[in-house]
DNA sequence: TCTGGGGTCCTAGGACCC
DNA sequence: TCTGGGGTCCTAGGACCC
């Protein structure tokens, strides 16, 4: 059996844990820029406010309402993620991390109560982390998700909603709308509705071939996931990335190239550090500008130009140099530049690292340690970020926008809470 | 003024091979 | 008139996820 647990509004509840006052109250998390809402409280979604909304268009409208609004905070976000993964370690056989705030439980068949036993998980995650969540139990993933709705939007499942007979199976699937199933997305949603499929269990009980056909192999997937057949692999560690991007919205169309520069510094910064993470290295880059496809008055221009590297690198500098050189064939004078990004793929491993044939390989040596010594300063506690590229200026802080920002509550000694308590 | 960021997988079609 | 059969690799684009 599997358990896929959901954390409630989960941003939203991070903030919750460190503002209780919160609790009750319409919250909003926005991305990045404070450009959308990205997560809503209960009581926002109650006033109609949704995900995806411009921050800018609800704004006054969510203050008239009271709505308080954070702007992301994910290295808070991803701290409390870990601390709920912990608590689900100690309960699993086997964790699969699905996201920052999802996972898969490998349950102990010989369990005798799952509801019960899914209760008291959750109540644990609530009392450990302060985090609410919501558990669906069923035989396949995709049958899991389906529970962890209902226990999310039903509070007589006292999140924790089981689905273990062929009854609850089909009652489940005919309460649930075709496009809330995990792996039918807008647009299948859309070409089901109009050949009448409504709910999970109209699908569910479409001919097998006539799937395959038309959805290929994934929508099959998901039928057969749905009939009780579960078939979706489990991965036990996150498997590297094949590709990683780093990518920013602005504030304000930049015109100058130097401001820019500053922008590739910061993405190639943030990138070199999860390649370090993931020991490995990148062979290509692509580099993109991009103004505001949204302002249709405004000279449009977007471009990119791709590099391939003449040996795979993770360090730093290398990333940036490599990335301005991109920048400066891409950059035209005259257009306002909103959105700047650099990915890197063709990634290796340090075995796989084929140095170029003119390598020196004491600098490669050099460099590695270089960057070991850097990580291992910058991830010491109290120091973030102390050593960093001098062309980095002042990064992404002056260029993005980020006015409703909270503190770093469990990362950061001058942010930890304190507690006056007066006799 | 103002509209996110970061991924994976699958398929079709082109280029190329013998 | 008429033009095989079988395969690999790569890429762009579409669909999905959070």
């Amino acid at each position: 059996m599997f358990a896929l647990v959901d954390c409630n509004n989960f941003f939203v509840s991070c903030e919750r844990v460190f503002r209780p006052s919160l609790i009750g109250r319409p919250v909003i998390v926005l991305s990045n820029n404070d450009g959308c809402a990205v997560a809503l409280s209960n009581e926002a979604k109650a006033l109609g406010f949704r995900r995806g909304d411009p921050y800018f268009k609800i704004k006054t409208e969510a203050e008239r309402h009271g709505v308080v609004a954070f702007s992301g905070n994910h290295r808070l976000y991803g701290d409390m993620s870990a601390r709920v993964m912990t608590v689900l370690r100690q309960e699993a056989i086997d964790l699969e991390v699905y996201s920052i705030d999802e996972a898969f439980m490998h349950l102990d068949p010989a369990i005798e109560d799952f509801a019960d036993y899914g209760r008291r998980i959750a109540r644990r995650v609530r009392r450990d982390t302060g985090i609410p969540v919501s558990l669906g139990i069923a035989d396949t993933k995709t049958l899991a998700k389906v529970g962890a709705r209902f226990a999310k939007k039903y509070p007589g499942y006292q999140s924790s909603c089981v689905i273990d007979t062929d009854e609850k199976r089909v009652k489940a699937l005919s309460l649930t709308d075709i496009g809330d199933v995990w792996g039918i997305g807008r647009r299948n949603k859309r070409r089901l509705i109009e050949q009448g499929i409504v709910t999970a269990l109209q699908f569910a009980r479409l001919e097998r071939e006539s799937v395959r056909q038309t959805f290929t192999i994934t929508g099959e997937r998901t039928w057969r996931e749905l009939n009780g057949e579960a078939c979706i692999p489990s991965d036990w560690t996150a498997p590297d990335k094949r590709t990683i991007t780093s990518s920013r919205s602005f504030a304000h169309d930049i015109y100058e190239i130097e401001e820019l520069r500053q922008a590739m510094c910061a993405f190639a910064t943030i990138l070199g550090r999860k390649l370090r993470e993931q020991n490995s290295y990148a062979l290509e880059m692509t580099a993109y500008i991009a103004t505001n496809r949204f302002n249709e008055r405004a000279p449009q221009y977007t471009n990119s130009a791709s590099i391939t590297l003449p040996e795979p690198v993770s360090d730093t500098p290398a990333i940036a140099h490599a990335a301005i050189a991109l920048l400066n064939r891409i950059w035209r004078r005259g257009y306002g530049i909103k959105k700047a990004g650099i990915t890197i793929t063709r990634l290796t491993t340090a075995e796989g690292r084929q140095p170029s044939l003119f390598a020196d390989v004491n600098d490669l040596a050099k460099r590695d340690r270089l960057m070991a010594a850097l990580d291992s300063i910058n991830s010491s506690p109290g120091s973030p970020d102390r050593v960093r590229l001098a062309a980095l200026g002042n990064g992404l802080k002056d260029i993005t926008r980020r006015e409703h920002a909270s503190r770093l509550f469990t990362t950061r000694l001058d942010d930890i809470i304190t507690i006056n308590c007066k006799p």
